[in-house]
RNA sequence: GCCCUUUUAGCUUAGUGGUAAAGCGGCAGUUUUGUAAACUGUUGACGUCAGUUCGAUUCUGACAAAGGGCUCCA
């Protein structure tokens, strides 16, 4: 999208807000306006209801009044007011006048539209004739919202509403919502079996059911051969450490989501929220030399952490999570080139999970902030020169994110998009000169100095719970054969067929396909409803006349009916070149 | 954490101030089946703790959990 278009849109939405502020002000008297801007996907109006209280039922009625309003708005008239003509014509409106207040303050001018019969402040950005321009609206939802954001003041009343130039792309994007809703890996997590969480064992500590731990194990096993081919080293590390060890990485400090430490023999101890300290102890263990750089430290590491019990969300976010991580240690002059290869294996290993379209975020320090950050300026603006030399001579997309650094160093971030055009952040490396000051690491250069390395904290699928999320709805349950927590479902027909359907089962399970015999007392039909919803790829039936056409009690003598879930039938093959068929998509990952 | 909503059997849902209905599932039996649900029977639940009441799953409160939302500034 141009920036001219997506000004446009936020223009229409904007619109739009100013359109839903009137007609709700019209429907309930008393109710008052506070902010309401274009977003990401639409737009919302915050509002103080007084006495009345809606709900999404009410949202059709609020559209439809829109709609009335719609045809006289054909124009606004913009003026320039003082801040004491803003008290007056806000009046009523305490959230008007303290924002009037505050930007007269900055220095702001103070403006305002008119579409002929509705007044408001407004800092610009309109749609022309939103008669002719806004007809594709929709509200979508009421949610609660703090004003301006901060838990201390008023809970308003949000409505959120969605506004596009075309009825496609409204329809496009109700669509997607829809899609998402279908997708949702709770729901789907839920029907195939992949994972609970356990009121008992607690919110935010799922647990893996057998098909979901076939999933994790699957993913975990692939990054640490992807790694390993890499000359990424594999350690691991204990679940707890001593308090001590994040006070000296300074995490203790700067991250919210420890938890309480426990004594043990007089002494705290944590659960593990961070793998880093822990891999800088393998760092330390001995004297390194520059000939030992980089050093991959990889583990896919389990920490805990205290996320708000509001903020917690599925498998995206939990407090038990595993980072398929890495800390490699570099010399300086190494950080390009090992950027390079990080960055290679992010694109490889994502576009084997089918997500080939990604910008990259540089994210730095908030400057109005920097006492948040740990280390010197100096040490800052070398990291932060060197992370973007590294994204201008990467040749991918790239942008700044001010204040998306971490305390210790500056990131880059990949953001990939997903089979429904949603945006994920998973892959980040970031670059990290505080830490080896903190730990006081050095290594004997070739004149046998001592020197201080960099580290790269890289991190490809972020937390593999989250991770499986995503790709659950980037898949919508429907995983690629490699993926597959099982991958072909025998179908014996009749309980004469029984015995014939082990004895491949057997076999396919034998070559490493996952394989589940449905001998169930059910019918056929029953069968492979039930294996096409679980979304099985293949299901290979056993009848009469596979087992006539069958010969010997060889593979390339053993026929079955092979259906895929999409209802394909793929007509009887031998089990040798069934097992050869999906060797080849699990080889090619489709 | 805060605001709103929700919580009935393994799952999806119905319903009531006098302890609850159904489908799927589970179990038992019958059936032995040709590409998305065979038949019969049976089992099984009001989130937890208080309060109001003769009586609470239903009303009130607290707690817990789940869902939506909470930095995108007129």
């Amino acid at each position: 999208m141009s920036k001219n278009q997506n000004d446009y849109l936020n223009n229409l939405r904007h619109t739009a807000a100013h359109l839903l502020a009137k007609s709700v002000k019209e429907l309930y008297p008393g109710a008052k306006n506070a902010i309401g801007p274009a977003i990401e996907h639409g737009f919302y109006q915050d509002f103080d209801m007084g006495k009345y209280k809606i709900s999404d039922e009410d949202l059709p009625k609020i559209e439809q009044r829109m709609r009335e309003n719609l045809p006289s708005w054909t124009h606004f008239v913009f003026n320039e007011i003082t801040l004491s003509e803003a008290r007056k014509l806000f009046k009523d409106n305490p959230y008007k006048v303290e924002m009037a207040e505050e930007f007269a303050k900055g220095g702001k001018k103070l403006l305002t539209n008119d579409p002929g019969n509705f007044l408001d402040l407004c800092k610009m950005g309109h749609v022309e004739n939103p008669s002719k321009e806004l007809n594709h609206f929709r509200l979508l939802k009421v949610a609660g919202a703090y004003w301006r954001g901060n838990e201390k003041n008023k809970m308003l009343t949000r409505i959120y509403g969605t506004a596009f130039p075309t009825k496609e792309a409204l329809d496009k994007y109700v669509w997607q919502q829809e899609e998402a809703l279908k997708r949702d890996h709770k729901k789907i997590g839920h029907e195939q079996e992949l994972f609970i969480i356990s009121d008992e064992v607690g919110p935010g500590l799922p647990i893996f059911l057998p098909q979901g731990a076939i999933l994790r194990h699957i993913i975990e096993e692939y990054i640490r051969r992807e790694k390993e081919k890499r000359n990424y080293q594999f350690v691991w590390t204990p679940h707890i450490a001593r308090s001590k060890l994040y006070m000296k990485s300074g995490h203790w400090k700067k991250y919210d989501a420890m938890f309480n430490p426990m004594k043990l023999d007089d002494e705290e101890y944590v659960p593990k929220a961070m793998n880093c300290p822990h891999h800088f102890q393998v760092y330390l263990s001995k004297p390194r030399s520059y000939r030992d750089l980089p050093l991959r430290v990889a583990e896919n590491g389990t920490v805990y952490r205290y996320e708000k019990s509001g903020v917690l969300n599925g498998l995206f976010r939990v407090r038990c999570l595993t980072i398929d991580d890495t800390h490699t240690f570099v010399r300086h002059d190494q950080i390009g080139e090992e950027y390079e290869n990080v960055l290679v294996l992010i694109k490889d290993i994502m576009s084997d999970f089918g997500f080939n379209k990604y910008k990259m975020r540089v994210s730095l320090r908030d400057e109005k902030h920097k006492g948040k950050y740990m280390g010197n300026e100096k040490l800052w603006n070398k990291a932060e020169d060197a992370i973007k030399t590294v994204a201008e001579n990467s040749g991918i997309e790239w942008y700044e994110g001010p204040g998306e650094a971490a305390f210790y160093g500056p990131k880059l971030d990949l953001m990939f998009e997903d089979a429904l055009g949603r945006e994920w952040q998973c892959a980040t490396a970031q670059l990290d000169f505080v830490q080896p000051e903190n730990f006081d690491m050095h290594y004997t250069d070739e004149n046998g100095k001592l020197v201080r390395p960099a580290i790269l904290h890289i991190a490809i699928l972020g937390s593999v719970e989250r991770f499986m999320g995503i790709i659950i709805e980037q898949f919508g349950g429907k995983f690629p054969v490699w993926l597959a927590p099982t991958q072909l479902k025998i179908i014996p027909i009749a309980d004469r067929h029984k015995e014939f359907a082990a004895k491949i089962y057997k076999i396919t399970s034998q070559n490493s396909i996952r394989t589940e015999l449905d001998d169930r007392n059910e019918t056929m039909q029953a069968k492979i409803r039930d294996a096409t919803l679980q979304k099985v790829p293949y299901m290979g039936i056993i009848g009469d006349k596979e087992m006539e056409k069958s010969g010997i009690d060889k593979p390339e003598g053993m026929f079955l009916s092979v259906r895929s879930r999409d209802g394909k039938n793929l007509g009887q093959i031998d089990v040798a070149q069934l097992i050869n068929k999906l060797k080849v998509e699990i080889e090619k990952k489709i």
